[in-house]
DNA sequence: GTGCGCCCCGCAAACGTTTGCGAAGGATGG
DNA sequence: CCATCCTTCGCAAACGTTTGCGGGGCGCAC
């Protein structure tokens, strides 16, 4: 049997199919006499009307989905993230189209035709890089936008993530308590707000420390990866410089870290301490378990999706972004530096 | 400027809307003359037109988009899946909508809702549970089901999973051969087909290897969570049996243990050794590394989207089950067993 | 009693496709 | 040379909504 429609409905509860739209309607339901809307709403009841999305969709021009790129929804960071972001959507009636990047730029920009093919309402994205311009295009071109941890600065968009130079000085104000001066960042890629920002923070934070890093020091990840780390942290370690403690461009950098430390016969945190960044999933199981700045994944999400709601009810809304404070969660990865032994 | 319409095609191609629908589309361009075709294309080319879903879906009553419904894509577990669905399904023009349902009744069916709503062409389902009838309803209403990981035998439904009991005989035999002959099940829960087939398989290979387990020495967890491993294995080791080894039913119920262990002080696996089930990400990281059965997660997802598209094309194809071979691997959390040293 | 305004609701167009039907025209066979 | 068939394409209906427009009816004020 076919599925209800509205004409069905309407002619059910003795009204024309028009009038019964404006009854199911809330917005245009005080057009219509209470009666015959309760009438109506009866009738749908009993024959268990849905409305066809495809046919209002084509008519209103919008289809309550939301599309929402990630780079990899297996990285443990990203889950968490959209579920905020799919819990609060849906309570407002959208629902969310995701899409995987691999952080490529061809994979990229083919979601994004995806997802303007869908006619999405509009974009939440945790891909953003700054000096690639396809999402700032397509906010440019009007497709309501926000952006998730990575940020683009300047282009008058909205985002929401943490405040990554302060998590860092969370993290070299514990080390530097807990006595280490010898204290090296295996930085994130710099084409990303995230890997720049925690960089800064971190001379910053070295600096108000009153210590200086070794360039030699500071060593930068061609991705937040544990591969990427890996490399990174064998770099590090080649040269000669005192090392006790490290701080992490993120979560998976300073997992690859661990690996290198085993490699070396080093052990964490008697050795070197490392300190990540994220607070993923999993790694208060890692063993030892990583003190990391954690950045609460979900509420985030959630948030993302209030602005942007926000935005599609209220197009002219001026940009907006948020900066939530981290906070450090100390593990067993960080403790007092060696007494000048090893190294 | 409003997007390219099929109307605006047609008339730079100097034919009616009709024609150019049938050059666009591959299975009716046989229908245009050759040339038409390609001055269609080619205006369609120049104008950038892009067809309108809606109206499209409006008319063909398919959207091709399809459910995924799964306990928590924040699991680890259950991403790669996803993405294999994915993956698999945007090569052939797919695009899917996830639900989560927290394996929540209540929320499953509203899952259920939206994805009907929302008229999803089919859907893949990671939720099912044996009493629980919402799905198999939904399938006997003609929605297009495909079942992963867990199934629900006897009721003719496609599903890809693993050979849960092969895997669990596995498990056993390599404790065997370590040389264990004391061996303990957490179970998952009996209500899901993983579980139960699980735990047939662990009396089956016990059985075969001549050893008889104690009831005392199997217990079922509420949840394949590490908050329900714990309870599962407090209460396990609340017996007073000799107990060298346990095969866990999932990796979080063995990270669970772990916790136990180290509750009760005991170390992995120089006291007991622990095998998961799953091998998802990171329980290679853990300290001990997880020895644990490995399902093809990915391969998994890619499978199930493959059989939903058989039976998208041929609505009478009869229910096809994939199990797949699970394997092995041995990391740091098995070992021999102690010389009759502690408990 | 007339006129005005307001509340409800019907009418029909429109959103952008797909597709059955039929016609025009050319080719082909007898 | 006529009948027939095939290819190609136009025509228009249909999918299920939403929404501007207008009209009928009623109440109220004068």
């Amino acid at each position: 049997m076919a599925p209800a429609t509205l004409k069905d409905v309407a002619l059910r509860a003795g009204v024309h199919p028009g009038t019964a739209s404006r009854a199911l309607n809330p917005g245009t339901r005080a057009l219509v006499n209470e009666q015959t809307a309760r009438r109506v709403l009866e009738a749908a009841q009993a024959l268990g009307y849905r409305p066809n999305p495809f046919a209002r969709s084509l008519k209103t021009r919008n289809s309550y989905t939301v599309g929402v790129l990630i780079p990899d929804m297996t990285n443990p960071f990203f889950p968490p993230i959209v579920r905020g972001i799919e819990d609060r959507l849906a309570e407002s009636g959208y629902t969310v189209f995701v899409g995987n990047t691999d952080n490529d730029p061809e994979r990229e920009a083919a979601q994004l035709l995806r997802m303007r093919d869908r006619q999405v309402d509009g974009l939440i994205a945790a891909t953003a890089e700054l000096e690639r311009h396809t999402l700032a295009d397509a906010a440019a071109a009007g497709l309501p936008l926000v952006l998730v941890n990575r940020t683009l600065p300047g282009k008058g968009l909205f985002s929401v993530g943490v405040d990554d130079a302060a998590g860092v000085h969370l993290a070299v104000e514990h080390l530097v308590d807990l006595g280490h001066r010898h204290i090296a960042h295996v930085a994130g890629p710099e084409r990303l707000s995230t890997g720049r920002n925690r960089y800064k923070g971190f001379v910053e934070a070295m600096e108000g420390a009153g210590l200086r890093p070794h360039p030699d020091v500071v060593v930068f990840a061609d991705a937040f990866t544990e591969e990427a780390g890996v490399a990174a942290f064998r770099k590090l370690f080649a040269t000669r410089r005192r090392i006790t403690a490290v701080v992490a461009g993120n979560d998976l950098i300073a997992l690859g870290g661990y690996d290198v430390l085993i490699e070396r016969k080093l052990s964490c945190p008697q050795d070197v301490s490392i300190v990540g960044f994220n607070d993923m999933r999993f790694v208060d199981k890692v063993r030892p378990p990583l003190t990391t700045v954690r950045v609460p994944q979900y509420e985030i999400g959630r948030l993302a999706a209030d602005i942007l709601l926000e935005r599609l009810r209220n197009p002219a809304a001026p940009p907006r972004t948020l900066r939530l404070a981290p906070e450090l969660v100390v593990r067993g990865s960080t403790g007092p530096p060696p007494r000048r032994a090893t190294r």
